[in-house]
DNA sequence: CTATTTTATATTATTTTCGTATATTTTTAT
DNA sequence: ATAAAAATATACGAAAATAATATAAAATAG
């Protein structure tokens, strides 16, 4: 019984180490596997290129956020606290993600991973349509707003994390992406003084 | 007359920020020239290629340390006193220069690289055997401790360095030079209870 | 305006990285 | 212990990235 961790386990941790630390681009499927202790045929038993590793390595990631929102949204709270848990949930994530790799797979990785990330927000963005559509139901959030413009919005921010002129306003992308999540939460959130 | 930087200094800047972050093989001279906004002619005007720039790079700081080792030594204050100022010194740059970019530059640069960085070195300590002349005559340091040993002992402490298997006892290159200095001055320096 | 410097772009040579194939060693199970 | 399976080391050709230079256009200074 193998109790020390697998080959697999080694690759991707060693890859999740040196990609916070260089970036993407400028880390080497052989390096990977230097630094791993594996061999590079063993990488590809595994994993069919770097790209698919971090695939890996995000839906891994990925899935964690998910859970935690998740426990989140389960409380039993006001929905405007929940909203501002979440917007720390993403700022922590941001933090500990690396503002640096984030936008480095934006700039850097291939075509591909874009799209990849795109998806990922895009099912993430989804379940909180619904959880929003749920909330207005209940009253927390404003009756006229279109879920259908929320969608859009969402989209629109996804697009606007990769946009350099936007980028360039803040320190990091993480900054931004506070940013965004704030205006739009905060934006269309019925407070006290709220519209009807 | 420019008050701005010149290209030369951009160049430099950026490489000089950009090998701490990444160290040396990981940067492109394309990089270098896109991040400092000067074309790569001009790096070529300036520098024959990334290593010259990194020897260039290496003089100014090795400039930099000497004359701050000959500041401490010209004071007013025993000498054992200074040897703690010394391997403070040597200690801060250990920091400042970056554990990794030192390991980087001898592991990943080309083979003239390493030579240079033994040659500035030999330099250096060279001022030092002057300095431990002068010390031992004045009684500091015991007298029967041949100088050319000392020079040997320096050329494998710079060897000792770039030893792997030393090495992987430290930290970091930083550690390991701390502690062979730290042997150096103190094994050899006649203290209160030392040998006649 | 002219001369010099800087840049943009293209191009070739070199180096690095990728991904696979093969033979050998190591591990695992029986 | 031995056979089967898995992992490794090595080598290799193909593809991609980088290095360094050449040339013409653009910008800048005097």
């Amino acid at each position: 019984m193998t109790q020390v961790p697998s080959k697999r386990e080694r690759l991707t941790e060693a890859a999740m180490q040196l990609f916070l630390k260089y970036g993407f681009r400028r880390v080497s499927v052989e390096e990977i596997c230097d630094t791993s202790g594996v061999s590079k045929m063993t990488f590809y038993k595994y994993f069919s290129n770097k790209t698919d590793l971090l695939k890996q390595l995000l839906d891994a990631i990925a899935e964690k956020q998910v859970r935690r929102y998740q426990e989140i949204m389960s409380r039993e709270c006001p929905y405007s606290q929940k909203i501002v848990e979440i917007i720390h949930m993403k700022q922590e994530q941001a933090e500990i993600l690396g503002k640096e790799l984030f936008r480095d797979l934006y700039k850097n990785a291939p075509p591909d991973i874009t799209q990849y990330l795109h998806e990922l927000g895009m099912r993430h963005f989804k379940a909180i349509r619904n959880d929003f559509i749920g909330a207005q139901k209940q009253g927390h959030v404003r009756s006229d707003v279109n879920p259908d413009f929320i969608m859009y919005m969402m989209n629109h921010m996804i697009d606007m994390v990769s946009d350099p002129k936007l980028l360039e306003m803040y320190a990091g992308s993480g900054e931004l992406i506070n940013e965004l999540v704030r205006f739009f939460f905060y934006g269309i959130l019925t407070a006290g003084e709220a519209p009807a």
